[in-house]
This record gives C-alpha cells, structure tokens and sequence, in this order.
RNA sequence: GUCUACGUAGCUCAGUCGGAUAGAGCAUACGCCUUCUAAGCGUACGGUCAGGGGUUCGAAUCCCUUCGUGGACGCCA
C-alpha cells in the first residue's frame, strides 16, 4: 500500500537527485502534518536538513525542489515555500479521501504493516513468581508488553510473547512451607509460618484447595511432604496467575520453567563452558565470574559457598536457549528494581560468544498506588497490597489496561485508584469509548439508502482533518512498534477521538436532503469506527457498540 | 558515595531521529441540546520547557554541569 506521505518521499527523493545528483535514502526524508493548518495538509523541512550536503542555502534549494517534483506522480494539488526553507503541500482531495476505501476493504487489518521485516523477536514479560498475587508493578508490565507484543504483530514482526517461572531455589520453598503451615491449620495443628514466609490471602486459599481434594493426608512434615507442596503450589499458583493474566486479556505463547533447564542440565552446562573459556575463578568458598571483563562494576558470584547457584546462572542459561531457539531480538521488561542486573546478563551473553545486543531490556518504572491523595505501600508479604485481580473487580479491566499503557514506561507513574474508580470524563478510557459508541450510533440510527458514488462530497475542514489523521494511523503502529512505545497509541487514540466529537459538533451526518453527502459521510465514519476500534484493540481496550 | 531514570501550564501528562507561534485533559470563566448519544463541542485564561553553560542557521529535544525526586548498588530473585 503507497501511501501519501511515501509517495512525497520519494518524489522528493527523485527531485534531489534529479536537480542536485544527490542521494538520499528515502527514511531520512521527515514528513509532517503542520500543526497549522495554514501550512498546507503536509510539510517537509528537506531543504534545510540537506542543505549542507547539497551545499546551497535551504531557500534556494526548496525552489529549485518545487520547480522539479513531480506533482501529478504524488497527488500534490499545489507546493509553497515558507519560514526559513519548509515545503508546504497542498494535497489533491482525492488522494486524502482514498483512504476510506482502503480502511472499509481491510476491516480488522487495517493497520498491519511490514515495517518489522519479520524479525524474529522474544518478548518476556510479567514472569512474577509463583507465590503470590500479582500487584500493580506486574500489571503495568503485563498491561505494557501485551500491548507491545500486539503493536509487534501488526507491524509484522515475528513475534513470540514469553513467561518465564522462577519454579526453583529459595522461594519456591518457602512457598512450599508457608502453604504446608496454612494447610496445617486448617487441620488444627499449631504451625507457624516461616519468618519470611508469604503471608497473602492467595496462599491460604490454595492450601483450603489442598485440604479440600487430599484431605489431612499430608500432615506430617517431611521431604517428601514439603515436595508435594512445592509441586502443588506452584501448580495452583501458576493457575491462578494465568487465570488473572487472561481475565487481564494478557496471554502468552510460551511458559518456560527454570526447572526444566536445571533439569536439562544447561546450568552446569553454562558454568562449565565458562570455565573452560576462563572466566571463572574461586574465591571464599564461592565460585566467581569476570563480569569486569565485559564492563560489569564488579565480579558476580556463580556458585554460593553453600554450594548452590545464584539466580544469575539459570539465567544465563535461559537466555542461551532462546538464542538456541533462533531469536533475532529479546527483549526482556524488567522492573526498575532490576536494572543493575542488566550488565551482568550482558556481559554473560557476550563471554559465552553470542552478541549482547541481542538482548534489550526495557525498564518498567515504579508504579505507586496513590488513594485519596495517600500513598498506599504496597507489601506482598504482608497480604495488604491491591493485586491485579481487585483492580479489575474496582476499576474495570479497560481502565486498568488503558491506565498502565498510557505514560510511557520510564516515567514513575501514580496509579490514583480514586479516579480510575471515578468512571467519568476524567478518565480518557471513556472518552476515546464514547466516540466509538456514537459512531456505532448514528450508524444504527442512519435511514440513508444511497451509496456514495465517490467521496468528493467531503470537504469541510473536519472531515479533511479526520481522513488525514485516519490515514497517519499504519504510520503510527509502525512507530509505536519500532519504538514499544504502546502510550503513543493512547496518544493517537485520544486524538483521533477528539477529531471525530470535533467533526460531531460540526457536521450533521444523516440528512435526507443531501443524501450522497450523509452516504460519504457515513463512509467516512464507518473508516473512523474501523480505525479507533483496530486502535483500541492494540492495547487491550474494548471498543463498545453502546454506553 | 557510585550507577540509572526523571524534572514541561495550578494539577496529571503529551511533544525528545533538532524545525515554523511549546500542545492536550482536569481545574477556572463564558457560550452551545425543538437537530444523528451534552460521558460532547466552542471560546478565554494559564509557560524563565528545574538553573547555568556549550554545539547549531535553529534546542524542551543533543553535550557538559549544578540542584531536586524516584530506584538500584546481596553468595535475594
């Protein structure tokens, strides 16, 4: 599909080298849609960007560009020069308004584009542990990498969306004898949890499970005992998350369990390879690794005096396998709290011989809960914290999704769970939802037979407005994409939005007096309704037929 | 202390591959429903883009620096 502003790069592209002999590779071309209208319906800053290279002054060289482009090849009705050298460009309408039909024969694939040449790229998001509920910081991360694994998609990226389960080492036992105390209280027995053991509601709630199917079968503690309940637990555990991630309208491709890549041996399999490369040494009683060679702060312990393996080991050897599985690109959304992790996971990759820039790690920002101006602390251990699942139940999945997706990732975000729970026009959610539903509407309510016969019947000013900005919508999910930034879709959503309620107000859609003009009209609208429903989708937000 | 992000209107935030007069929502003030959903539209008010320096024809955007805020600096994950 050509669309306008291509077709622009390249005629302009084409008037350098025909003018100039000059080349340039059409991506460094920038076009924009002018903030003032009076600028024209597009605009390129081309003449001064490349008047260096050229070697002429940016006035100069933008006559000479309106004097060569060919303005038939890339629909421009009229060109201007203005400011210090920008090209304005005054489009043919109907190049504006060949994007109805367009949008009207994609349907639900409007949208989809190959700016992601395929690229095979892993996505890991989420991956809390099993051993609790999941809380806000993992809702904006889950919210966030669903929303850019969509992104992903539509820009035709091959992508695979990944969980990975910390189901070994410590706390997966602690898990295991939180639950066997909860379960040994059900029975009457007094068993006090773990100092440090995991506290939340969900726990006692799967050990109730346990006690319900097995009975008091599993009182007396022992080993094989406590495996039972670490098997149960992460089962249930694993369940349940998966049920609240759904419910969340979050899904993955893939779950990987770090205990089967112990099991399979790679754990060793990554220490020994590193050995024998040399970047291994003893030292107290614990086995070191020479981060420091590969711009790590200092040397990370691989093997703890007491024998076991730090987390970092099986996490070189995760990230192994899913080079082994052919990724061009991983990318892991970690939380703000892991973000000195990150050199130590690079400098593994690298001293193992694979490429380190491979993997990018975007940060997720701290989320703070914020009710009635307060600061509520949030505290897993304790059992006290919002988890995802009450945030639904309270605010409704749509604003939660469109809440956590709507500023971007390296911002420290205040989640007010007072206005979410507001549900008025202060949440932008029900604006952007509102547009739809008046769309779906006045469809309903359209007593129009006629057919548009073309659509040169659309020229009032918002209606070129809103078929421009129908149109910009492939160019931002291939932007969005490129960049996962899911906020910029909000960003195109909230405006789109306020394009069409501004169109509302001042154009009538169904009159039976202008009846090809209410049918262009609905076309128009129709094209609207598919754009800001495809939109909606991308993150996660349900576009409704009525409110 | 070191590392890492952030600091834009009264509030919450866009804008950051450098471009024309820095945008939106909320709040405030005033208009608009005998007309397709007023959960809407329009107008007004509101800014030393944290401070300073530098690069550039041009900086909120890039570089340096100071201040402020959050987070990280475990043989926890």
């Amino acid at each position: 599909m050509s669309t306008i502003d291509q077709q622009l790069k390249q005629s302009i592209a084409k008037a350098i080298q025909e003018a100039f002999q000059v080349d340039v590779a059409i991506e460094d071309i920038i076009i924009e849609i002018p903030k003032d209208k009076s600028h024209g319906d597009y605009a390129t800053n081309t003449a001064m960007k490349f008047s260096k290279v050229i070697g002429n002054n940016p006035r100069v060289i933008a006559q000479t560009l309106v004097d060569t482009i060919d303005k038939e090849a890339a629909s421009i009705a009229s060109m201007e020069i203005a400011g210090p050298g920008f090209i304005n460009f005054k489009m043919q309408s109907d190049s504006l308004t060949r994007v109805i039909s367009q949008v009207l024969d994609l349907g639900d694939r409007y949208g989809y584009n190959d700016s992601g040449k395929a690229l095979k790229i892993n996505c890991e998001y989420v991956s809390a542990n099993p051993t609790g509920d999941l809380h806000l910081g993992h809702a904006r991360g889950a919210a966030w990498g669903d929303s850019t694994t969509r992104l992903l998609k539509m820009s035709g990226y091959d992508v695979t969306r990944e969980f990975y389960v910390n189901d070994a080492g410590n706390q997966v036992d602690n898990l295991a004898r939180s639950l066997y105390a909860r379960y040994a209280n059900i029975f009457g027995q007094q068993v006090d949890l773990p100092e440090d053991g995991y506290h939340g509601p969900d726990v006692k709630e799967i050990a109730e499970e346990i006690a319900k199917e097995y009975g008091d079968a599993y009182l007396t503690y022992s080993d094989e005992v406590h495996n039972f309940f670490k098997k149960e637990g992460i089962r249930l555990e694993l369940e349940k998350l998966k049920r609240d991630l759904k419910n969340f309208r979050v899904e993955f491709d893939v779950f990987t369990s770090e205990q089967s890549i112990r099991d399979a041996g790679l754990v060793e399999k990554a220490v020994e390879t590193l050995d024998t490369l040399g970047y291994v040494y003893e030292k107290d009683g614990a086995l070191w690794f020479e981060t420091t060679k590969f711009g790590d702060d200092k040397d990370r312990v691989l093997r703890k005096n007491d024998g076991s393996y730090t987390y970092l080991v099986p996490d070189i050897a995760y990230h192994i396998t899913k080079l082994d599985r052919g990724f061009e690109k991983m990318v892991d959304f970690l939380g703000a709290d892991h973000h000195g992790y990150i050199p130590r996971l690079k400098a593994s990759i690298e001293a193992l011989g694979r490429d380190a820039d491979t993997l990018e790690v975007d940060i997720i920002q701290m989320v703070r809960l914020v009710d009635n101006g307060e600061e509520v602390k949030m505290s897993k251990r304790l059992g006290n914290a919002i988890t995802l699942r009450e945030l639904c139940e309270d605010v409704g999945v749509d604003a939660a999704r469109y809440f956590f997706v709507q500023r971007a990732l390296d911002t420290h975000f205040d989640f007010d769970v007072n206005l979410a729970k507001k549900q008025t026009n202060e949440n932008p959610v029900f604006y952007a939802q509102y547009a739809h539903a008046r769309i779906c509407s006045i469809l309903r309510s359209s007593t129009i037979d006629e057919k548009a016969e073309n659509y040169d019947l659309l020229t009032h000013e918002k209606e070129l407005e809103l078929l421009k900005y129908i149109h910009e919508f492939t160019n931002v999910v291939a932007d969005a994409a490129k960049h996962r930034a899911p906020n910029k879709m909000c960003n195109y959503i909230q405006k789109l939005a306020a394009l069409f309620h501004s169109f509302y107000g001042a154009c009538k859609v169904i009159d039976n007096e202008h009846p090809q003009r209410s049918a262009q009209r609905l076309d128009l609208l129709r094209a609207c309704q598919i754009t800001l429903r495809n939109a909606l989708w991308l993150i996660g937000v349900e576009a409704p037929e009525k409110m």
